[in-house]
DNA sequence: GTATCTGCAAATGTTTTGCACTCCA
DNA sequence: TGGAGTGCAAAACATTTGCAGATAC
């Protein structure tokens, strides 16, 4: 590990880096802060907060490459895309099915923790081949109801 | 029913203009059209499709007016509009809950008639007021197996 | 008659693309 | 070193808005 080189860094996380590669990604700076921002963030941001929140600690950032590098991971199953926002793709460092809740008044999506559906994708519904699902409920959150 | 006026041509359907007037809005040419062409209509098109439908025979309707007339009609409860297309917004003239069933190979949607979750909305859940709740399947449609 | 509705064109916001340059492996 | 990855600016879409004129009732 030389002086200067990129892997000195401490934006260099190991365990990130390794996560890109068993993906067949390069572990490039940019990447390896958007997979950082996301893991264990449960506000399901938006390509554009992904960017606002990076820029000012990695100001040669792009929403391109936040952009391209989002479809990626979710090409290799890391990540997941939302739905639940008509107005904007969100998206969710947890790959599994699991329930969304947007609330109408705030506009802020949260895991909402209740039973899935008793099915396992990939499966045969009716004719159609199920390789996943989603669930998303829609209300006013705890904060908003007030 | 005097010649020329607008309620003496066929186009006027008592029916859908009944179900406008029940919402609080004029049964004015173009709601007819879009009413009528989305009755009993299981291919859940987006607004652009529908104009695009709509053109040909009604060739003063613009975009506009095919977003404005979906947003009332879904406003006021007498259709739905889904999010499971993360390309466009699509509509349903089913106003209920119900399954749906996006392809990744064709891009079409389908109902999809399977059991709904033991909910019936507004109920609260962990903190979380719900008051409408969605299902949606992903995978191959049975034209799209082969 | 008048408030609602419409078409048009321009604006907005999100996401994609083309391309020359950069840099990870 | 070569190919994957990047930033930038422009393009492509989907959707909304402002407004003057039309029309349902």
């Amino acid at each position: 590990m030389e002086r200067g080189s990129y892997k000195g860094r401490k934006e260099y996380i190991p365990a990130l880096a390794e996560k890109l590669k068993r993906f067949g990604l390069r572990a490039t700076p940019q990447r390896l802060a958007i997979l950082a921002f996301l893991e264990g963030n449960t506000s399901h941001p938006s390509a554009e907060e992904i960017f606002r929140e990076l820029k000012p600690r990695l100001p040669s950032i792009s929403l391109a490459t936040v952009y391209g590098t989002l479809e990626v991971l979710r090409r290799e199953g890391g990540i997941q895309e939302l739905t639940i926002d008509s107005e904007r793709k969100r998206f969710d460092p947890n790959p599994k099915p699991h329930n969304h809740f947007l609330c109408r008044n705030c506009g802020r999506v949260y895991d909402l923790p209740v039973g899935l559906p008793a099915l396992t994708p990939p499966k045969k519904i009716e004719g159609f081949w199920v390789e996943t699902f989603t669930v998303d409920f829609y209300g006013l959150c705890p904060a908003c109801q007030k």
